[in-house]
Formats: C-alpha cells, structure tokens, sequence
DNA sequence: TTACTTGTTACACTTACAGTAACAAATTAA
DNA sequence: TTAATTTGTTACTGTAAGTGTAACAAGTAA
C-alpha cells in the first residue's frame, strides 16, 4: 500500500469516527464502510493509536474512537505516524563510486534537494485539518 | 528504480556528457563512471533521446551527447521524460465504493491534492537548470 | 465463563524489480 | 563486402516486496 493510499485510508477512517462520535467503533464496522480488509485496517490505526490520534479499547463495546478534535488533527501528523519513510528518498549506493567524484557530490546534491521537497510537502500538509477536509467534502 | 534515483543517474549521466562535449561517448564508458549497468543506463538515456535532450547514434564513433545547452536543460523537463507516473499518485479503486458516499467524496478530495503537491514539485524542478547545478557542485 | 475486540504475527500468493544477457538494426572502418 | 562497434529493445532469472487473509494471544465487558 502507497503511502498516499495510506494516507487516504486513514483519513476516511478518521472521518467515520467523527461522524459517530463519540461512540467507539469497530474495525469491522469501520472497514465495511471504507471497503477494506478490518485486519488491514487495524495495522493502520494502531500506529494512529501510537500517535495519540485516535484511542482503542479491546474487549466488548470496545473499539476505536478520536481522541482529539479534527480540527486539531492535520494531515501531517497523520502522514508522519503511517509513514516513516520520505515521499522523495534516494536510494544511496556507497559501492563502486569514488570519493570526492562527481557521482559523490551530485548524490550529496540529491539529498539535499529531496529532503528540501519533503519539507515543501509537509508544510502544506501541516496547513490542512481534518476539520478542513470535512467542511470541504459537505460543501459540494 | 525509484523515480528520485532515475533522475539522479540521469543527471549523472548529463554532467558527464557536459563534461567532455562534443565529443560522443558510449553507453559503457558513462556507466562506468557512475557504476551501474550499461544495458540499464541505456533505458534510460533512451528515453533522453525520445524527449530531445541528448542525442544518439548507432556504430562505431556511435554514442550519446548533449543536444541542448546545460542551461536550457531543467530538472522538470528530464523527470518528465524519464518517469510517467507521478510522485504522489493514488491507489483509487472504484470497487466496492458507493456512489456519493464519503470514501468516493475522499477520493476525489485526494486526487485534487496530490495533483497540487505534483505541480508544486515540478514548479521547483523546472526552477533548477543542469547548468546550475554544475555550477553548485563545482563551488564546493 | 462467554463473547467480543484489538494488536500482532504468519502465511501463501502474486506482483514487481534488479541485474544481466542477448540480439536485431544501424553505422563506421578496413 | 566483411568485421567491429554501438544503440535500442526484449528476454530471462532470481530475489525482494506487496496483497489479502487468517489466526491467535491478550485485554475487556457482561
């Protein structure tokens, strides 16, 4: 799964916990209405879980609900707790090039650059709330 | 190959270009310098080719150089070449999704983003020249 | 105890990718 | 004409990654 399919994923998720809150969820339930695998799904909330941005409870009458209000939640934290590695990341081969060649420097360079865009595209993301996204999606 | 190392080696495989323009160099010779495969290196440079920016030909004294200037050749224009899909894409499936529903709505909502965040990097790309990037990198 | 739910692991299956080799077509030189 | 060289493309083999599902321990409520 992508990061950004990820990324969709989690926030349908989280716009079907704020339509019933507060009562807690299911993954089952939750999974059924987004149209995916519960077991799939429960892999993507537990790191939401982790990250404090949703709250789960086992057992009976268990299951998941927000544990912040959307319009504190953005697409960045959501972003940085399902995905750890970079949108733009080069992969860096050591092997078989000089040091101080220009190989060397132009993949200096490259790094530079992709960590620069990641930075581009956080940003943006930190702009957008879940409240946002919500307000945006009912207006049309 | 992940699209940020294709365009790495393809600016890798440019700078050498640029540096002993005119003259043609072969595919092996090129792949040398920046340790990967030949056979792989000429996908790629194919691809270069198909879009204008370097030049080939067949035979012996055959090779590839350089068919526009270093500062006519922007980083937008090679990532273009090389790489059709997108940075950000998504994974949309239209199966077991209901018309009108919240899920579709996201899709949607998703697709106009990670368009914008597309155009927000090639915006940058095209900002940056192969000849400017020289330039960098002979600076330090 | 029973029923239910999360969180994690496991597993079979498929797909994708990497790295290399091979070869037709084009081109040059002898 | 023949040989040598080089591009552009295809093919192939082994490995890594991803998909989708199932299974189950641990936690929780009735």
């Amino acid at each position: 799964m992508s990061a950004s399919t990820k990324l969709s994923t989690s926030v349908k998720a989280l716009c079907y916990l704020e339509e019933v809150h507060p009562k807690p969820v299911s993954s089952s339930e939750i999974a059924g209405s987004i149209g995916i695998n519960s077991s799939k799904l429960r892999r993507i909330l537990s790191l939401l879980v982790k990250n404090g941005i949703v709250e789960s409870n086992s057992g009976t009458k268990g299951g998941f609900k927000l544990k912040k209000l959307p319009a504190q939640i953005h697409l960045q934290e959501i972003y940085c707790a399902i995905e750890d590695r970079k949108a733009f990341h080069l992969d860096v081969r050591k092997d078989s090039i000089k040091k101080n060649s220009l190989p060397e420097k132009l993949n200096f360079y490259f790094l530079d650059l992709f960590a620069e865009v990641q930075v581009d595209i956080e940003d943006k993301m930190k702009k957008i709330t879940l409240q946002s996204i919500i307000n945006k999606i009912n207006n049309n």
